[in-house]
RNA sequence: GGCGCUGUACCCAAGUGGCUUAAGGGGAAGGUCUGCAAAACCUUUAUUCGUCGGUUCGAAUCCGACCGGCGCCUCCA
């Protein structure tokens, strides 16, 4: 059984989806107005390792992320490239889909957009004024917080303490601060739709809340993002959602941590961040995946460079050992009464809140477990075999950090292997000073040579 | 000011009452293997969990105080 920590509740449950064998879960995506920094990545990769783990257990899962492709940062953005609002969130998008692609997070069901959404917004907005929860001043549309009991109970608010404590700026439209707006009035040059409130474009909440609904019905299971969003942004969908469906939103409310750098939070208005294809230049995706998935997802996480670099040698720990697997196992068949005990430490450590950094190290457990089995001679290849299909599974299907194997069977691989029977004739012949020299040539263009007791092996990194 | 998170070895980090006199990874030191490397394996690296009290037969884990770090309350993953 699953437990995960639920902010709406601020415990741990057990997880029960509304349909059994199925799960329908939403993430908040990204504003397309630039590329998105690796403390976005972190929030995209620990949503994929959820994702990945219902799969793995075999459940059907119904993923959303939507794309915020009209806001403010964008029509901002677009007077600064001078380029076109729609132009932007279609440069931005496809950005990101390349990079989580390249992150090997695996695809959400659908990806919805706001501006493809509009008679869905629309329509929510005008049952929300209909109810009485949304008033229209002049053309811009809010929502009447005070009309809403339950505001506050994901964030733990309350409405009096955020007044006392606010420092927003008072908006004479608005009956009460802490509304927000559903529909914004165009000003001069901004793209606009029609409404019943005249030209405008939806505020920011909204979209989250027409969206799931659309595509995951007015309850559904699981509804995540980073922490920041918490308050308001997912305070404000659960008002909009339930005022206008009458029924409970999200049941399980997942927040991830922020990545840190320097102990401060990674973020676009501080500058203090890399983005994703910065860093994908100088190490892989692997690496990082592995890097988040050593923290667990709630935590805050310190970026830097050593780490990471410590992050990928732990990394090529498991893949030396597959890479060895996949010689030695051939198309060997797994015996599947083995490694019982490792599946279920795994399970269980990703039953546990998702707890990764638990599961990666019952992954090095069994990692140094095999490495010792052979060192033993005469492996029976159906352990070989039991062992690399583990490795897959747990390593490389749910948490993705298993790195791809460039071999080649062309060309490329018999030349490296006619290098290899050349320098072992030399070793032969005790020539090696010859010997050394195509191991350390191989080595300046990444091929490593590895001798091993009757065979030498070779990896291109 | 309100709400919430957090402080575990040289670094990262799991562990929320006895299974732990504290997982796992990185780093470092010594050893095995090797012509030498690499990879891998073995050994060592926290009697101790921010500090001080308390509860308990028993606490890193619960309670209190104090010290430190961070986040949200405003766009933000």
């Amino acid at each position: 059984m699953i437990q995960l920590y639920n902010t709406l509740t601020r415990r741990k449950e057990p997880f029960n989806p509304l349909e059994k064998g199925k799960v329908k879960m939403y993430v908040c995506g990204p504003t397309v107005y630039d590329f998105f920094h690796i403390g976005n990545a972190r929030s995209f990769i620990n949503a994929d390792f959820v994702h990945r783990y219902f799969r793995y257990l075999g459940l059907e899962v119904k993923f959303i992320m939507n794309l915020t492709d009209v806001d403010d940062k964008i029509i901002k953005k677009s007077n600064e490239e001078g380029a076109g609002f729609s132009a932007i969130a279609k440069k931005y998008s496809d950005a990101f889909h390349e990079d989580i692609r390249k992150l090997k997070i695996l695809p959400a069901t659908i990806y919805p957009a706001a501006t493809a959404h509009m008679a869905d917004i629309i329509a929510m907005i005008e049952k929300l004024v209909e109810k009485g929860f949304a008033y229209n001043v002049e053309g811009n549309v809010f929502y009447d917080i005070s009309k809403f009991t339950g505001y506050g109970k994901l964030s733990g608010k309350n409405t009096e303490e955020l007044e006392a404590g606010s420092r927003v700026e008072v908006n004479s439209e608005k009956k009460n601060p802490l509304d927000f707006s559903l529909w914004k009035k165009a000003k001069e040059g901004e793209p606009y739709w029609e409404s019943p409130w005249g030209k405008g474009r939806p505020g920011w909440h909204i979209e989250c809340s027409a969206m799931s609904c659309k595509h995951l019905g007015k309850t559904f299971d699981i509804h995540a993002g980073g922490s920041d969003l918490i308050f308001p942004h997912h305070e404000n969908e659960i008002a909009q959602s339930e005022a206008a469906n009458g029924k409970p939103f999200a049941n399980y409310w997942l927040h991830f941590g922020f990545l840190n750098i320097d102990s401060e939070k990674m973020s676009k208005s501080l500058g203090n961040f890399f983005t994703t294809r910065d860093i994908l230049q100088k190490f892989q995706a692997e690496t990082l995946r592995f890097f988040y998935a050593q923290t667990h997802y709630a935590s805050p996480l310190n970026f830097t460079a050593e780490a990471l670099e410590a992050a990928d040698s732990g990394r090529l720990k498991i893949d030396n050992l597959f890479f060895r697997l996949e010689e030695l196992a051939k198309d060997a068949l797994p015996d599947d009464s083995l490694f019982r005990e490792e599946y279920a430490r795994f399970e269980e450590a990703m039953n546990d809140d998702i707890n990764t950094p638990k599961a990666l190290a019952v992954v090095f457990d069994a990692v140094k477990d095999i490495n010792r089995h052979l060192a033993e001679s005469n492996t029976a290849t159906a352990y070989l075999a039991s062992a690399k299909k583990f490795i897959q599974h747990t390593a490389g299907d749910v948490l993705a950090v298993l790195g791809e194997a460039k071999k080649e069977a062309g060309l490329e691989s018999k030349l490296i292997e006619l290098l290899i029977q050349l320098r072992l004739e030399a070793r032969k012949e005790k020539n090696f000073a010859l010997s050394d020299k195509i191991r350390d040539r191989l080595k300046e263009i990444g091929v490593i040579l590895e001798d091993g007791k009757d065979k030498t092996s070779y990896k291109i990194v």
